[in-house]
DNA sequence: TGCTAAAGTAAGTGTTTACTTACTTCATTT
DNA sequence: AAATGAAGTAAGTAAACACTTACTTTAGCA
Protein backbone atom coordinates (compact mmCIF):
# COMPACT_ATOMS: atom_id res chain seq x y z
CA UNK A 1 0.00 0.00 0.00
CA UNK A 2 3.16 2.57 0.81
CA UNK A 3 2.62 4.78 -2.78
CA UNK A 4 5.84 4.56 -4.66
CA UNK A 5 6.35 7.89 -6.75
CA UNK A 6 9.02 8.86 -9.39
CA UNK A 7 11.73 10.86 -8.15
CA UNK A 8 10.77 13.95 -9.51
CA UNK A 9 6.90 13.92 -8.15
CA UNK A 10 8.51 13.01 -5.08
CA UNK A 11 10.60 15.82 -4.75
CA UNK A 12 7.92 17.90 -6.22
CA UNK A 13 5.53 16.87 -3.57
CA UNK A 14 8.18 17.38 -0.61
CA UNK A 15 8.51 20.72 -1.94
CA UNK A 16 4.90 21.30 -1.63
CA UNK A 17 5.00 20.10 1.41
CA UNK A 18 7.82 21.72 3.00
CA UNK A 19 6.87 25.22 1.58
CA UNK A 20 3.78 25.04 3.78
CA UNK A 21 5.27 24.55 6.79
CA UNK A 22 8.35 26.91 6.44
CA UNK A 23 5.56 30.03 5.22
CA UNK A 24 4.19 29.25 8.96
CA UNK A 25 7.16 28.77 10.90
CA UNK A 26 9.93 30.01 9.32
CA UNK A 27 13.38 28.38 8.37
CA UNK A 28 14.37 26.94 11.91
CA UNK A 29 10.95 26.68 13.34
CA UNK A 30 10.51 24.07 10.93
CA UNK A 31 12.16 20.97 11.54
CA UNK A 32 12.56 17.87 8.72
CA UNK A 33 10.79 15.47 10.97
CA UNK A 34 7.49 17.95 10.60
CA UNK A 35 8.08 18.36 6.91
CA UNK A 36 8.48 13.94 6.27
CA UNK A 37 5.54 13.26 8.43
CA UNK A 38 3.31 16.42 6.54
CA UNK A 39 4.83 14.45 3.50
CA UNK A 40 4.14 11.27 4.73
CA UNK A 41 7.13 9.95 3.98
CA UNK A 42 10.06 8.45 6.14
CA UNK A 43 12.80 11.27 7.07
CA UNK A 44 15.38 9.41 5.43
CA UNK A 45 13.71 9.58 2.01
CA UNK A 46 13.76 13.25 2.59
CA UNK A 47 17.41 13.22 3.26
CA UNK A 48 18.22 10.92 -0.19
CA UNK A 49 15.68 13.22 -2.10
CA UNK A 50 17.60 16.53 -0.84
CA UNK A 51 21.32 16.44 0.78
CA UNK A 52 20.69 18.94 3.37
CA UNK A 53 17.58 20.82 5.15
CA UNK A 54 19.11 24.03 3.86
CA UNK A 55 18.94 22.89 0.18
CA UNK A 56 15.51 22.34 0.30
CA UNK A 57 14.26 25.53 1.48
CA UNK A 58 16.72 27.18 -1.32
CA UNK A 59 15.27 24.57 -3.50
CA UNK A 60 11.65 26.14 -3.14
CA UNK A 61 12.71 29.68 -2.31
CA UNK A 62 14.50 29.28 -5.83
CA UNK A 63 11.91 27.98 -7.82
CA UNK A 64 9.47 30.16 -6.65
CA UNK A 65 11.44 33.30 -7.45
CA UNK A 66 12.15 31.67 -11.36
CA UNK A 67 8.93 30.22 -11.87
CA UNK A 68 6.20 31.90 -13.59
CA UNK A 69 6.24 34.75 -15.81
CA UNK A 70 5.64 36.99 -12.81
CA UNK A 71 7.91 39.91 -14.49
CA UNK A 72 5.37 39.40 -17.70
CA UNK A 73 2.58 40.69 -15.80
CA UNK A 74 3.39 44.12 -15.26
CA UNK A 75 4.96 45.06 -18.27
CA UNK A 76 1.77 43.84 -20.06
CA UNK A 77 -0.41 46.37 -18.24
CA UNK A 78 2.37 49.42 -18.26
CA UNK A 79 2.47 48.60 -22.20
CA UNK A 80 -1.02 47.66 -23.11
CA UNK A 81 -2.14 51.60 -22.09
CA UNK A 82 -5.04 52.99 -20.58
CA UNK A 83 -5.70 55.78 -18.31
CA UNK A 84 -3.51 56.24 -15.64
CA UNK A 85 -6.03 55.33 -13.07
CA UNK A 86 -6.56 52.10 -15.26
CA UNK A 87 -3.31 51.12 -15.28
CA UNK A 88 -2.02 51.76 -11.53
CA UNK A 89 -5.52 50.14 -10.33
CA UNK A 90 -4.74 46.83 -12.51
CA UNK A 91 -1.48 47.12 -10.96
CA UNK A 92 -2.36 47.06 -7.35
CA UNK A 93 -5.05 44.21 -8.65
CA UNK A 94 -2.58 42.04 -9.69
CA UNK A 95 -0.41 42.41 -6.64
CA UNK A 96 -3.16 42.07 -4.24
CA UNK A 97 -4.60 38.51 -6.34
CA UNK A 98 -0.99 37.27 -6.75
CA UNK A 99 -0.62 37.86 -2.96
CA UNK A 100 -3.75 36.26 -2.22
CA UNK A 101 -3.17 33.31 -4.49
CA UNK A 102 0.03 32.33 -2.59
CA UNK A 103 -0.06 33.88 0.83
CA UNK A 104 2.32 30.86 1.45
CA UNK A 105 5.38 32.57 -1.42
CA UNK A 106 4.76 35.82 0.46
CA UNK A 107 5.42 34.80 3.89
CA UNK A 108 8.12 32.93 2.85
CA UNK A 109 9.80 35.01 1.41
CA UNK A 110 9.12 37.71 4.03
CA UNK A 111 10.62 35.15 6.23
CA UNK A 112 13.68 34.88 3.34
CA UNK A 113 14.46 38.12 4.12
CA UNK A 114 14.06 38.77 8.16
CA UNK A 115 16.53 36.12 8.50
CA UNK A 116 18.81 37.50 6.27
CA UNK A 117 20.28 34.59 4.61
CA UNK A 118 22.93 35.24 2.18
CA UNK A 119 20.54 34.71 -1.13
CA UNK A 120 18.09 37.50 0.28
CA UNK A 121 19.43 40.14 -1.06
CA UNK A 122 19.29 37.84 -4.57
CA UNK A 123 15.51 37.39 -3.95
CA UNK A 124 15.09 41.27 -3.53
CA UNK A 125 16.39 41.78 -7.11
CA UNK A 126 14.34 38.83 -8.54
CA UNK A 127 11.40 39.70 -6.71
CA UNK A 128 11.26 43.25 -5.93
CA UNK A 129 13.34 45.53 -7.57
CA UNK A 130 12.49 44.69 -10.72
CA UNK A 131 8.85 46.01 -10.24
CA UNK A 132 10.22 49.52 -9.26
CA UNK A 133 12.46 49.80 -12.12
CA UNK A 134 9.77 48.93 -14.50
CA UNK A 135 7.20 51.43 -12.50
CA UNK A 136 10.05 53.75 -12.24
CA UNK A 137 10.55 53.95 -15.80
CA UNK A 138 6.72 54.31 -16.47
CA UNK A 139 6.85 57.00 -13.75
CA UNK A 140 9.72 58.94 -15.84
CA UNK A 141 7.67 59.28 -18.86
CA UNK A 142 4.59 60.03 -17.27
CA UNK A 143 6.45 63.30 -15.87
CA UNK A 144 8.33 64.04 -18.92
CA UNK A 145 4.87 64.27 -21.12
CA UNK A 146 3.63 66.64 -18.20
CA UNK A 147 0.98 63.69 -16.92
CA UNK A 148 2.65 63.71 -13.55
CA UNK A 149 3.93 65.86 -11.52
CA UNK A 150 8.05 65.77 -11.01
CA UNK A 151 8.63 63.44 -7.96
CA UNK A 152 11.60 61.29 -7.35
CA UNK A 153 9.87 58.21 -9.61
CA UNK A 154 11.62 55.38 -7.40
CA UNK A 155 10.28 56.88 -4.12
CA UNK A 156 6.90 57.53 -6.13
CA UNK A 157 6.73 53.79 -7.30
CA UNK A 158 7.65 52.48 -3.49
CA UNK A 159 5.12 54.64 -2.24
CA UNK A 160 2.61 52.57 -4.55
CA UNK A 161 4.05 49.52 -3.69
CA UNK A 162 4.26 50.08 -0.52
CA UNK A 163 0.71 51.11 -0.12
CA UNK A 164 -0.43 47.75 -1.91
CA UNK A 165 2.26 45.14 -0.07
CA UNK A 166 1.35 46.87 3.04
CA UNK A 167 -1.93 46.64 2.96
CA UNK A 168 -2.03 42.97 1.95
CA UNK A 169 0.92 42.06 5.06
CA UNK A 170 -1.29 43.37 7.34
CA UNK A 171 -4.46 42.22 6.35
CA UNK A 172 -2.06 38.56 5.99
CA UNK A 173 -0.27 38.72 9.36
CA UNK A 174 -2.84 40.06 11.63
CA UNK A 175 -5.79 40.78 10.19
CA UNK A 176 -7.60 37.47 9.44
CA UNK A 177 -10.67 39.04 8.61
CA UNK A 178 -11.33 40.66 12.19
CA UNK A 179 -10.23 43.74 11.89
CA UNK A 180 -12.66 44.44 8.88
CA UNK A 181 -12.02 42.80 5.84
CA UNK A 182 -12.08 44.51 2.50
CA UNK A 183 -12.82 43.89 -1.01
CA UNK A 184 -9.64 43.72 -2.90
CA UNK A 185 -11.27 45.10 -6.32
CA UNK A 186 -12.36 48.27 -3.73
CA UNK A 187 -9.43 48.74 -2.42
CA UNK A 188 -6.97 48.31 -5.75
CA UNK A 189 -8.97 51.59 -7.01
CA UNK A 190 -9.13 53.51 -3.83
CA UNK A 191 -5.09 53.38 -3.62
CA UNK A 192 -4.52 53.88 -6.74
CA UNK A 193 -6.91 56.90 -6.86
CA UNK A 194 -5.49 58.46 -3.81
CA UNK A 195 -2.07 58.09 -5.51
CA UNK A 196 -3.25 59.46 -8.88
CA UNK A 197 -4.99 62.54 -7.07
CA UNK A 198 -4.52 62.72 -3.47
CA UNK A 199 -6.22 62.87 -0.41
CA UNK A 200 -7.26 66.70 -0.91
CA UNK A 201 -10.07 67.43 -3.67
CA UNK A 202 -9.67 68.57 -7.00
CA UNK A 203 -11.01 71.79 -8.55
CA UNK A 204 -12.10 74.27 -6.95
CA UNK A 205 -10.97 75.71 -3.38
CA UNK A 206 -9.79 73.23 -0.91
CA UNK A 207 -9.78 73.71 2.71
CA UNK A 208 -6.27 72.95 3.04
CA UNK A 209 -5.29 73.42 6.51
CA UNK A 210 -5.92 70.88 9.37
CA UNK A 211 -7.45 71.14 12.46
CA UNK A 212 -7.06 74.46 13.76
CA UNK A 213 -8.77 76.25 10.75
CA UNK A 214 -9.29 79.09 13.48
CA UNK A 215 -5.95 80.51 14.52
CA UNK A 216 -3.80 81.43 11.48
CA UNK A 217 -4.95 80.34 7.94
CA UNK A 218 -8.55 80.32 8.40
CA UNK A 219 -9.91 83.42 6.68
CA UNK A 220 -6.84 84.47 5.28
CA UNK A 221 -6.58 81.40 2.44
CA UNK A 222 -9.70 80.29 1.30
CA UNK A 223 -8.03 78.56 -1.42
CA UNK A 224 -4.90 78.48 -3.44
CA UNK A 225 -4.71 74.69 -3.23
CA UNK A 226 -1.63 72.50 -3.26
CA UNK B 1 37.08 40.52 38.94
CA UNK B 2 32.98 39.29 38.31
CA UNK B 3 30.71 42.23 38.16
CA UNK B 4 28.06 42.28 40.51
CA UNK B 5 24.89 44.09 39.60
CA UNK B 6 21.91 44.39 41.13
CA UNK B 7 19.06 42.06 39.70
CA UNK B 8 17.35 44.70 37.79
CA UNK B 9 20.42 46.23 36.48
CA UNK B 10 21.30 42.40 35.74
CA UNK B 11 17.89 42.03 34.04
CA UNK B 12 18.03 45.14 32.07
CA UNK B 13 21.41 43.63 30.63
CA UNK B 14 20.32 40.63 29.80
CA UNK B 15 16.92 41.89 28.02
CA UNK B 16 19.45 44.19 26.21
CA UNK B 17 21.97 41.56 25.20
CA UNK B 18 18.64 39.07 24.03
CA UNK B 19 16.61 42.08 21.94
CA UNK B 20 19.95 42.44 19.23
CA UNK B 21 20.14 38.42 19.30
CA UNK B 22 16.44 38.01 19.01
CA UNK B 23 16.37 40.79 16.32
CA UNK B 24 18.76 39.28 14.15
CA UNK B 25 17.72 36.07 13.84
CA UNK B 26 14.37 35.41 15.23
CA UNK B 27 13.13 33.75 18.16
CA UNK B 28 13.54 30.23 17.43
CA UNK B 29 17.06 31.77 15.62
CA UNK B 30 18.46 32.31 18.83
CA UNK B 31 19.70 30.29 21.99
CA UNK B 32 20.22 30.88 25.17
CA UNK B 33 23.58 30.00 25.06
CA UNK B 34 24.58 32.36 22.92
CA UNK B 35 22.08 35.68 24.59
CA UNK B 36 24.43 34.48 27.94
CA UNK B 37 27.44 34.29 25.96
CA UNK B 38 26.79 38.02 24.71
CA UNK B 39 26.08 39.36 28.56
CA UNK B 40 28.81 37.67 29.00
CA UNK B 41 27.11 35.77 32.18
CA UNK B 42 26.41 32.01 32.95
CA UNK B 43 23.76 30.75 31.27
CA UNK B 44 22.45 29.53 34.55
CA UNK B 45 22.45 32.83 35.74
CA UNK B 46 19.94 33.92 32.59
CA UNK B 47 17.50 31.32 34.37
CA UNK B 48 17.52 32.87 37.61
CA UNK B 49 16.70 36.21 36.40
CA UNK B 50 13.93 35.12 33.67
CA UNK B 51 11.79 31.40 34.08
CA UNK B 52 11.73 30.55 30.60
CA UNK B 53 13.47 31.68 27.53
CA UNK B 54 10.10 32.56 26.20
CA UNK B 55 9.10 34.88 29.27
CA UNK B 56 12.38 36.67 28.48
CA UNK B 57 11.41 36.84 24.96
CA UNK B 58 7.94 38.52 26.17
CA UNK B 59 9.48 40.34 28.25
CA UNK B 60 11.44 42.68 25.42
CA UNK B 61 8.18 42.72 23.44
CA UNK B 62 6.24 44.07 26.20
CA UNK B 63 8.48 46.61 27.44
CA UNK B 64 9.46 47.59 23.70
CA UNK B 65 5.61 47.72 23.54
CA UNK B 66 4.64 49.68 26.39
CA UNK B 67 7.89 51.76 27.18
CA UNK B 68 8.21 55.51 25.67
CA UNK B 69 5.18 57.39 24.94
CA UNK B 70 5.08 56.40 21.58
CA UNK B 71 1.09 56.60 21.60
CA UNK B 72 1.64 60.53 22.54
CA UNK B 73 3.93 61.61 19.92
CA UNK B 74 1.36 61.56 17.12
CA UNK B 75 -1.81 62.70 18.42
CA UNK B 76 0.47 65.21 19.56
CA UNK B 77 0.92 66.15 16.12
CA UNK B 78 -2.43 65.32 15.34
CA UNK B 79 -3.67 67.51 18.08
CA UNK B 80 -1.07 70.61 17.48
CA UNK B 81 -2.67 71.59 14.19
CA UNK B 82 -0.80 73.48 11.13
CA UNK B 83 -1.30 72.79 7.65
CA UNK B 84 -2.21 68.80 6.29
CA UNK B 85 1.43 68.62 4.35
CA UNK B 86 2.94 70.07 8.00
CA UNK B 87 1.12 67.37 9.81
CA UNK B 88 1.12 64.21 7.78
CA UNK B 89 4.98 64.97 6.75
CA UNK B 90 5.61 65.18 10.50
CA UNK B 91 3.93 62.03 11.09
CA UNK B 92 6.03 60.13 8.62
CA UNK B 93 9.19 61.77 9.59
CA UNK B 94 8.14 60.55 13.11
CA UNK B 95 7.72 56.92 11.86
CA UNK B 96 11.17 56.95 10.00
CA UNK B 97 12.93 58.51 12.51
CA UNK B 98 11.57 56.33 15.21
CA UNK B 99 12.29 53.20 13.15
CA UNK B 100 15.75 54.05 12.56
CA UNK B 101 16.66 55.04 16.47
CA UNK B 102 15.65 51.33 16.70
CA UNK B 103 15.69 49.34 13.84
CA UNK B 104 16.10 46.34 16.46
CA UNK B 105 13.08 46.35 17.76
CA UNK B 106 10.78 47.02 13.93
CA UNK B 107 13.04 43.60 12.65
CA UNK B 108 12.08 41.73 16.17
CA UNK B 109 8.38 43.01 16.06
CA UNK B 110 8.27 41.79 12.20
CA UNK B 111 9.43 38.76 13.08
CA UNK B 112 7.48 38.15 16.05
CA UNK B 113 4.35 38.79 13.71
CA UNK B 114 5.67 36.33 10.87
CA UNK B 115 6.31 33.71 13.63
CA UNK B 116 3.05 34.44 14.53
CA UNK B 117 3.14 33.69 18.68
CA UNK B 118 0.28 33.63 20.62
CA UNK B 119 0.85 37.58 21.10
CA UNK B 120 1.42 38.30 18.28
CA UNK B 121 -2.30 39.89 17.47
CA UNK B 122 -2.26 41.85 20.80
CA UNK B 123 1.22 43.40 19.89
CA UNK B 124 -0.80 44.12 16.73
CA UNK B 125 -3.25 46.21 18.85
CA UNK B 126 -0.47 47.73 20.72
CA UNK B 127 1.37 48.86 18.46
CA UNK B 128 -0.22 49.11 14.77
CA UNK B 129 -3.95 49.68 15.25
CA UNK B 130 -3.71 52.53 17.66
CA UNK B 131 -1.92 54.85 15.12
CA UNK B 132 -4.59 53.76 12.08
CA UNK B 133 -7.32 55.19 14.54
CA UNK B 134 -5.77 57.94 15.63
CA UNK B 135 -5.23 58.96 11.82
CA UNK B 136 -8.87 57.10 10.51
CA UNK B 137 -10.29 59.61 13.03
CA UNK B 138 -8.39 62.45 11.45
CA UNK B 139 -8.79 61.97 8.66
CA UNK B 140 -12.84 61.18 9.17
CA UNK B 141 -12.71 64.62 10.10
CA UNK B 142 -11.10 66.31 7.73
CA UNK B 143 -13.52 64.41 5.18
CA UNK B 144 -16.67 66.25 7.46
CA UNK B 145 -14.79 69.16 6.97
CA UNK B 146 -14.41 69.27 3.38
CA UNK B 147 -10.70 69.14 3.92
CA UNK B 148 -10.73 65.39 2.05
CA UNK B 149 -12.34 63.38 -0.64
CA UNK B 150 -14.31 60.88 0.75
CA UNK B 151 -12.21 57.98 0.68
CA UNK B 152 -12.36 55.17 3.45
CA UNK B 153 -10.40 56.59 6.23
CA UNK B 154 -9.02 53.67 7.26
CA UNK B 155 -8.29 52.46 4.17
CA UNK B 156 -6.24 55.73 3.18
CA UNK B 157 -4.64 55.84 6.66
CA UNK B 158 -3.10 52.21 5.82
CA UNK B 159 -2.44 53.72 2.54
CA UNK B 160 -0.03 56.35 4.26
CA UNK B 161 1.28 54.37 6.75
CA UNK B 162 1.78 51.64 3.89
CA UNK B 163 4.26 54.02 1.79
CA UNK B 164 5.97 55.15 5.07
CA UNK B 165 6.66 51.94 6.59
CA UNK B 166 7.75 49.76 3.47
CA UNK B 167 10.02 52.29 2.50
CA UNK B 168 11.33 51.64 6.14
CA UNK B 169 11.66 48.11 5.93
CA UNK B 170 13.02 47.95 1.93
CA UNK B 171 16.05 50.00 2.78
CA UNK B 172 16.47 48.15 5.99
CA UNK B 173 15.90 44.83 5.12
CA UNK B 174 17.57 44.89 1.30
CA UNK B 175 18.86 47.82 1.17
CA UNK B 176 21.69 48.79 3.16
CA UNK B 177 23.50 51.89 1.56
CA UNK B 178 23.77 49.51 -1.94
CA UNK B 179 20.11 50.66 -3.69
CA UNK B 180 20.51 54.19 -3.55
CA UNK B 181 19.90 55.66 -0.08
CA UNK B 182 17.33 58.76 0.46
CA UNK B 183 17.53 61.06 2.85
CA UNK B 184 14.53 60.60 5.10
CA UNK B 185 13.47 64.63 5.53
CA UNK B 186 12.81 64.55 2.41
CA UNK B 187 11.44 60.85 1.68
CA UNK B 188 8.91 62.28 4.81
CA UNK B 189 7.80 65.02 2.98
CA UNK B 190 7.34 63.41 -0.97
CA UNK B 191 5.40 60.62 0.41
CA UNK B 192 2.77 62.95 2.39
CA UNK B 193 2.83 65.39 -0.53
CA UNK B 194 2.35 62.25 -2.91
CA UNK B 195 -0.63 61.50 -0.21
CA UNK B 196 -2.25 64.68 0.09
CA UNK B 197 -1.90 66.03 -3.48
CA UNK B 198 -1.39 62.82 -5.99
CA UNK B 199 0.50 62.61 -8.70
CA UNK B 200 -1.53 64.23 -11.31
CA UNK B 201 -1.03 67.71 -11.62
CA UNK B 202 -3.08 70.27 -9.99
CA UNK B 203 -5.17 72.90 -11.84
CA UNK B 204 -5.32 73.03 -15.76
CA UNK B 205 -6.62 70.04 -17.59
CA UNK B 206 -4.36 66.86 -16.61
CA UNK B 207 -3.03 64.65 -19.37
CA UNK B 208 -5.16 62.28 -17.24
CA UNK B 209 -4.21 58.87 -19.70
CA UNK B 210 -1.07 56.98 -19.56
CA UNK B 211 0.91 55.50 -22.33
CA UNK B 212 -0.95 56.64 -25.26
CA UNK B 213 -0.86 59.91 -24.79
CA UNK B 214 -0.42 60.21 -28.71
CA UNK B 215 -4.13 60.32 -29.55
CA UNK B 216 -5.41 62.25 -26.80
CA UNK B 217 -3.60 65.05 -25.01
CA UNK B 218 0.65 65.29 -25.37
CA UNK B 219 1.00 68.66 -27.49
CA UNK B 220 -1.94 70.01 -25.48
CA UNK B 221 0.23 71.13 -22.16
CA UNK B 222 3.51 71.94 -22.17
CA UNK B 223 4.26 71.94 -18.48
CA UNK B 224 2.89 73.56 -15.14
CA UNK B 225 4.49 72.16 -12.81
CA UNK B 226 2.77 72.25 -9.54
C1' DT C 1 31.96 40.26 62.99
C1' DG C 2 29.20 36.97 61.75
C1' DC C 3 24.67 35.86 59.45
C1' DT C 4 21.77 35.86 55.63
C1' DA C 5 19.88 36.45 51.30
C1' DA C 6 20.75 37.08 46.94
C1' DA C 7 24.30 37.00 42.97
C1' DG C 8 26.77 33.86 40.57
C1' DT C 9 28.57 29.27 38.58
C1' DA C 10 30.38 24.27 36.99
C1' DA C 11 28.60 20.53 35.49
C1' DG C 12 25.11 18.34 34.55
C1' DT C 13 19.82 16.28 32.47
C1' DG C 14 16.56 14.68 29.24
C1' DT C 15 14.87 15.88 24.81
C1' DT C 16 14.95 17.34 20.12
C1' DT C 17 17.52 18.15 16.12
C1' DA C 18 19.57 17.27 11.42
C1' DC C 19 21.39 13.68 9.35
C1' DT C 20 23.22 8.18 8.63
C1' DT C 21 23.47 3.42 8.27
C1' DA C 22 22.34 -0.78 6.86
C1' DC C 23 18.80 -2.90 5.24
C1' DT C 24 14.20 -4.29 2.29
C1' DT C 25 10.92 -3.86 -1.65
C1' DC C 26 9.89 -3.67 -6.27
C1' DA C 27 9.58 -1.94 -11.41
C1' DT C 28 12.25 -2.33 -15.29
C1' DT C 29 15.62 -4.30 -18.46
C1' DT C 30 17.92 -8.01 -20.73
C1' DA D 1 13.66 -15.29 -14.62
C1' DA D 2 17.68 -13.25 -12.92
C1' DA D 3 20.10 -8.92 -12.27
C1' DT D 4 20.07 -4.16 -11.35
C1' DG D 5 19.25 0.09 -9.45
C1' DA D 6 16.32 3.15 -7.53
C1' DA D 7 12.38 3.87 -4.02
C1' DG D 8 11.59 3.28 0.56
C1' DT D 9 12.36 2.42 5.75
C1' DA D 10 13.55 1.09 10.98
C1' DA D 11 16.59 2.27 13.98
C1' DG D 12 19.98 4.57 14.95
C1' DT D 13 23.99 8.87 16.19
C1' DA D 14 26.29 12.92 17.69
C1' DA D 15 25.47 17.51 18.60
C1' DA D 16 22.66 21.24 20.23
C1' DC D 17 18.92 22.59 22.81
C1' DA D 18 16.30 24.65 26.99
C1' DC D 19 16.53 24.14 31.48
C1' DT D 20 18.38 22.12 36.64
C1' DT D 21 20.97 20.97 40.47
C1' DA D 22 23.91 21.57 43.94
C1' DC D 23 27.18 24.36 45.11
C1' DT D 24 30.29 28.95 46.07
C1' DT D 25 30.88 33.92 46.61
C1' DT D 26 29.84 38.35 48.32
C1' DA D 27 27.24 42.72 49.71
C1' DG D 28 24.75 44.62 53.37
C1' DC D 29 22.99 44.73 57.79
C1' DA D 30 22.23 43.25 63.08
Amino acid sequence: MPVRLSAIDRRRQIMRAASGLFARRGYRGTTTREIAERARINEALLFRHFPSKEKLYWAIVEESCSARGRRLKIDKILNAGGSDLEVFSSIAREFLARNARDTELTRLLWFTALESHSLSRRFFRTFVAVYYEALAAYIRRRISEGGFRDVDPLLSARGFLGMVVYHFLIQELFGGNKYQTFDSEMVAETLAGVWLNGMQPRGKAANTNGRNGHHAAAEKRPNHDN
